[in-house]
RNA sequence: CGGGGAGUAGCGCAGUCCGGCUAGCGCGUCUGCUUUGGGAGCAGAAAGCCGUGGGUUCAAAUCCCACCUCCCCGACCA
């Protein structure tokens, strides 16, 4: 392809729309386009891009014995009502009502739609099992787009399914799949590491995801390098010391200070010039409706997932303002856990025989020396809180790392959550109904592009790998009005199509050498064949490698074979 | 949805506080000549409902009101 009818529009500067690097050089290299927040075209390169990545998908799920399959954005509400997805997913659904007045979704995910499809057509253990997938746009109205194609509104996702007659089955699809997973994004040359998650509103038991640790992940995970334990913050269990001396006895003598005005526990850390973590950070929740207190160390974070688990609730969330008073007869900010009549929890940290410093129940006021046991009680002891990097690694016990990271993939055991209500079963070898067992399998193809770029770029632009390259080479004849320069160009450019190696030819006139090398590096394609007056006079054309920046010169009938050689030989 | 910021030529911005504009600058674009190994030089040119609607005023990019859009932080979210 020539570049001169490519469209791929460059420029200079970083677009004011961006913030972080990957979304500059998506705009700055002519990939992609906004046309309203949370909404991108792919121009001719980004597109490219795209399919590269798209393909290796889908060779990677053939190959793990799944079928692709198209299913429609266009879904009834009906569907979601029989699940009961539709309240669970709220706002994020985008809904319409048609010239018919029947009630639309653009599709979020395609659970329901799939598992209908399945429901209507498998009969028999003799079916199963079976994996269904497709590579399609989704629509999330997001309450905050960001980070261009990160997290977008329209967005493109591969999304799995399996469906097998028991859990065993379940098992086997579901290491098929993270195993193609593994591949697929080893393929992208992505840094990528499979945590153990929370299943959120997908539902289900177990779950992993596929995070590539990054500035401008939203999300965060605990690894450790020495063992390769990594977790979602949201799972990763704190691993208490129990040689703690526990309970304590008394110490000094309770006190009742004036704090005015200070609620936040760095306020009152700063305050009473005592550490964040002398304090106690009592939280109100409404668990299923009842209110109880999560007493937390005041350096720390409430991890609300791991809370719900440890108490075995369902719904979990912060109390109002309203609630506090009622519950605790003070002001919101001034909680403490002496004297509360609702069930007490606290994360085991605070088992610690100390001095602590906490609310006391009343505006403007804390309380000094305060000790469990003596002064307040704790109805039973639990792991609350967010792991942190001071904290040890929960398998090997040596030091965790705390990182953020951009989720590529997830991967779900579902179990029947969805073939119970949509009625998808089967008739088992003695001849009784079951339900068909489920798993789900997402990877966010835009966010591959994105976190590649995110992690493999320089100051000059994009450095591209091999697999995901929109061109793997791209051909620049430093003066066209040079009539040897064009005609070795010309001749190069011609054999290596023939050759069927990916290449662009750079045939813009009138334009720079600094600009036509600007432009290569930006978009990064993997190799750069430079074509000059300089070097043809000896014989020779230069080959450049972008991501070391190495360059070689090499005779001119070698050219075409040595750059075979290179595109061959380039890693992934 | 709460807080903050911004909308002026294709892109990036100045001008707005303190009304006087016939609205500038850099990049890009177009024409011509020159140039050609890291974002070329000279000469010329095109290009703006100053986000939208209303108001104040002799006069509005500038002041007032309403709305729309975008970005950032937060809450929320697969």
């Amino acid at each position: 392809m020539r570049w001169s009818r490519s469209f791929i529009p460059t420029i200079k500067e970083d677009p004011q729309e961006a913030e972080a690097i990957s979304h500059k050089l998506m705009v700055r290299a002519g990939l992609i386009r906004r046309l309203t927040a949370g909404a991108y075209s792919y121009l001719p390169m980004g597109f490219r891009a795209l399919e590269k990545a798209q393909k290796i998908i889908s060779e990677e799920m053939n190959a793990a014995g799944a079928a692709q399959l198209l299913m429609p954005a266009l879904q009834p509400i009906e569907l979601w009502e029989r699940t009961g997805r539709d309240k669970v997913i709220g706002d994020v659904m985008i809904r319409f009502i048609d010239r018919h007045g029947r009630q639309i979704a653009l599709g979020p995910t395609h659970e329901e739609v799939v598992t209908d499809i399945v429901a209507h057509e498998v009969r028999s253990y003799k079916d199963l099992p079976v994996i269904l997938y497709q590579i399609q746009s989704k629509f999330r109205d997001e309450i905050r787009p960001r980070f261009g194609v990160v997290r977008s509104s329209e967005f493109i996702m591969k999304d799995a399914y399996s469906f097998d007659v028991d859990a065993e089955g379940l098992e086997e699809s579901y290491k098929k799949m993270f195993a193609a997973y593994c591949r697929i994004f080893e393929r992208c040359a992505l840094p990528y590491v499979p945590v153990e998650a929370d299943s959120g509103m997908m539902g289900g038991s177990v779950s992993h995801e596929f995070m590539v640790p990054s500035e401008i992940g939203e999300d965060r995970i605990a690894v450790c390098s020495s063992c390769k334990y990594s977790a979602s913050l949201e799972v990763a269990p704190v691993v208490h010391n129990e040689d703690d001396p526990g309970m304590n006895s008394a110490k000094d003598v309770l006190g009742e200070v004036s704090t005015p005005g200070s609620s936040s526990v760095k306020d009152v850390s700063a305050y009473l010039k005592v550490k964040e973590s002398d304090l106690i950070k009592t939280l109100i929740f409404k668990a299923d409706d009842i209110p109880l207190a999560v007493l937390l160390r005041g350096d720390h974070d409430a991890n609300e997932t791991k809370i719900k688990k440890e108490l075995g609730i369902r719904t979990l969330s912060l109390a109002d303002a309203a609630l506090v008073e009622k519950v605790t007869g003070g002001a919101m900010g001034f909680s403490g856990p002496l004297g509360l009549s609702i069930p007490v929890y606290a994360d085991n940290s605070i088992r610690e025989a100390k001095n602590w410093v906490a609310g006391a129940n009343k505006k403007d006021t804390h309380l000094v020396n305060v000790c469990n046991d003596r002064d307040f009680k704790v109805s039973k002891f639990i792991d609350a809180r967010l792991i942190t990097g001071d904290d040890p690694c929960p398998k090997c016990g040596k030091k965790i790392e705390v990182k953020n990271a951009v989720e590529i993939g997830h991967t779900f055991k579902l179990g029947t959550k969805y073939s119970e209500p949509l009625g998808a079963g089967y008739l088992d070898r003695n001849g009784v109904q079951k339900p068909i067992v489920m798993g789900c399998y997402g990877i966010g193809v835009n966010r591959i592009l994105a976190t590649c770029i995110e992690t493999s770029h320089d100051k000059d632009g994009i450095i591209w790998p091999k697999s995901l390259a929109p061109f793997a080479v791209v051909v620049i004849p430093l003066n066209r009005d040079d009539a040897e320069v064009s005609r070795i160009s010309e001749k190069i450019y011609a054999e290596l199509l023939r050759e069927n190696v990916e290449v662009l030819l750079d045939d813009r006139d009138n334009k720079s050498p600094g600009v036509k090398f600007k432009d290569s590096d930006l978009v990064g394609f993997p190799l750069q064949v430079i074509i000059g007056k300089k070097s043809l006079e000896n014989g020779k054309i230069e080959i450049k490698t972008r991501k070391t920046g190495e360059k070689s010169l090499v005779d001119i009938d070698m050219a075409v074979t040595c750059i075979k050689k290179m595109v061959s030989n380039a890693v992934s």
